[in-house]
DNA sequence: ATGTTAAAATAACGGCGTTAACTAAGGGAG
DNA sequence: CTCCCTTAGTTAACGCCGTTATTTTAACAT
């Protein structure tokens, strides 16, 4: 009787024991993924280092790689966060209203607003390292990309509702997708644009695509 | 007599010599450059080094400093090549046709064809380094981003031939410019883009331009 | 033959990503 | 309580990189 409780007492203890480990080791790993992203907003892509990150949570270099594999693993660990709020972001856009075509106009600007918003993430995630894009997460079973789905999924109801005239679901979005991205990539990378001519090539992007793609 | 037609032979020789040196001067640099071109299209921009191309041409790395300021210098001379193919292919597809409608078209497809067959100079110039873009090279007084006012002027003549609805010709060209670049920089990120989407998005682009921006 | 000038090479600095070898500390078993 | 072993972390080192300062070399000028 005695015996069996002081067993499970030490199971319980090396459980224990194992947990805080654990959580001790997702803390260090939490660290390095937030300094890393701080330095990454602070310094850009091409400034950023495994060095300075290690100098500025205090810990030597080498100890990054007992969390990331290299330093390609933890620019693609922090970027996906960034994929994960884009995505969030798209995802409410498209449930805030129910009129099909008003989802593709709120799709248009989240996706705008999301570039305009956060321009380092969108430069790493599309401009400077595109090969993130299809580069799928270590746990998920479908590539970041597949995050972009939602304008595709809101053109095809679109086109069953008849609110666009018929045709290939796949097809329009890339259009849409191209006329976006082609809007902030320009805008982060020309500061013209971004000031003063990025809001009037919206307006008359989204006024084109009515004539273009609305049924008539 | 005799001494001043000496003097001028030695000048003449001073002369020789110095135009030798020069041209001597000019070849080294243009090897160094064409080296550059050849290493960056095979390596790409991540791999390219200056001690990688002093080794190929058989010099010591800082021979290189005796001919470009800095690594970047000599880079964005490389991609200036490509700005002023890129200019030159847009500037034949504008005179290739005399109806305003069709050089506006004749320019996406140029637009898209060279993005597409210089992939590695597209991306260095309008996604990794697109800082190149708005830096105007020695001794240009334009920054070459002026290359692509051919755009906006085609549209401004189409504007005033009646073929496109009256607006202003910058707005218009940035929705082009845009829905094009997105095009072109989608494709070489993503490879399914690129092999089987891309020309099916180009002609419904064009198509619901067509719609958009036509007179009707 | 000597002095001068420009080109090129060497050596070195500080930084980078990454690997291998070592150290120290804490839990587990007798 | 002691010995072992695992594991987190460090130090040292390698081979790159861009760049600067210093030194050599060689061609021209006098």
């Amino acid at each position: 009787m005695k015996k069996r409780t002081t067993v499970t007492q030490a199971e319980r203890l090396r459980q224990a024991i194992r947990h805080r480990q654990d959580q001790e080791k997702q803390e260090l790993r939490q660290a390095i993924l937030t300094t890393a992203a701080e330095l990454f907003l602070e310094q850009g892509y091409d400034h950023f280092s495994l060095r300075k990150v290690a100098e500025r949570i205090g810990y030597s270099p080498t100890t990054i790689y007992l969390y990331f594999r290299d330093k390609d693993d933890l620019l693609f660990t922090v970027v996906d966060e960034g994929f994960k709020r884009f995505g969030q972001q798209l995802a409410a856009a498209a449930a805030s209203t129910a009129d099909p075509w008003e989802r593709i106009i709120a799709l248009g600007r989240a996706y705008v607003a999301f570039g305009l918003q956060n321009p380092e993430y969108y430069q790493l995630m599309f401009m400077q390292r595109a090969d993130f894009l299809t580069h799928q997460p270590e746990g998920a079973d479908q590539p970041r990309l597949a995050t972009f789905l939602v304008l595709q999924q809101a053109v095809q109801q679109a086109i069953d509702a008849g609110v666009l005239r018929p045709g290939d679901a796949e097809n329009y979005s890339d259009v849409l997708w191209a006329q976006v991205h082609g809007m902030v990539s320009l805008a982060i990378s020309l500061p013209a644009f971004y000031a003063t001519r990025i809001q009037r090539t919206m307006e008359t992007a989204w006024q084109m695509e009515c004539e273009g793609l609305r049924r008539q």
